[in-house]
DNA sequence: CGGAATCCGTTAAGATACTG
DNA sequence: CAGTATCTTAACGGATTCCG
């Protein structure tokens, strides 16, 4: 995801898509704002179907987006914080009606809920 | 996009960002929003980067899905044409916040904009 | 603990040509 | 007009192993 040409133009819808776009990102988000602050484990643990690969991909993603920080301890063993910008923050009103949108299709379909 | 396995539980954010996730579709219900009513060739001159192939795939996705309606005129020339159910409609308050998050990004970044 | 590296299969998307 | 069909490419995501 979020490969923007930079001379093309783009509208806002398909700009914003593309930034939060792809499988883990909207979790991620969510968590990190309900949680303020997670460790790269306790990412791990919340988002159980994700690969170490993906996990870190993913973060690196949002961080060049700007949408989280990660914040790295120099110490043994290592410890590696990830919390919401001020901009990424901005997107959770838009996730949680989203959420809320999901949960009543699930309901909708007799799906078997799981909480975020 | 949507492949929703109906025995494993799921989050409601994960199962809404597979339902509007893909490419084109954030875009298409936007549109149908603005037209009320779209024929297929006008749906593909607004979104002019789209495949004849990917329009229609995309708008397949979305009838299974409820969140439009596909409506057929057995005339010649054919007619088809395409609005958003009660369902897809109510994705665009939040679609207009992504899209107002968005443009206050391309802002930033000093992109080149396009109207939606 | 928090990754990186490599390999590989799956899925999404694009190009192009054709049709009822 | 509103699509199909076929083929190819590119992106996404998973499994596994290893490292400072």
């Amino acid at each position: 995801m979020r490969k923007i040409n930079l001379d093309e133009p783009i509208c806002s819808v398909d700009y914003a898509f593309k930034r939060i776009g792809g499988k883990y990102k909207g979790r991620i988000i969510w968590y990190l704002n309900a949680h303020v602050v997670m460790r790269y484990g306790e990412l791990r643990r919340a988002i159980r179907d994700i690969t170490p690969k993906m996990l870190t991909q993913t973060l690196r993603e949002l961080e060049d987006d700007k949408l989280i920080t990660r914040k790295v301890y120099h110490e043994v063993p290592p410890k590696v914080e990830y919390s919401l910008t001020e901009t990424g923050a901005e997107l959770i009103p838009f996730i949680d009606h989203l959420r809320q949108w999901g949960d009543r299709q699930i309901e909708k379909e007799k799906l078997n809920p799981i909480l975020c």
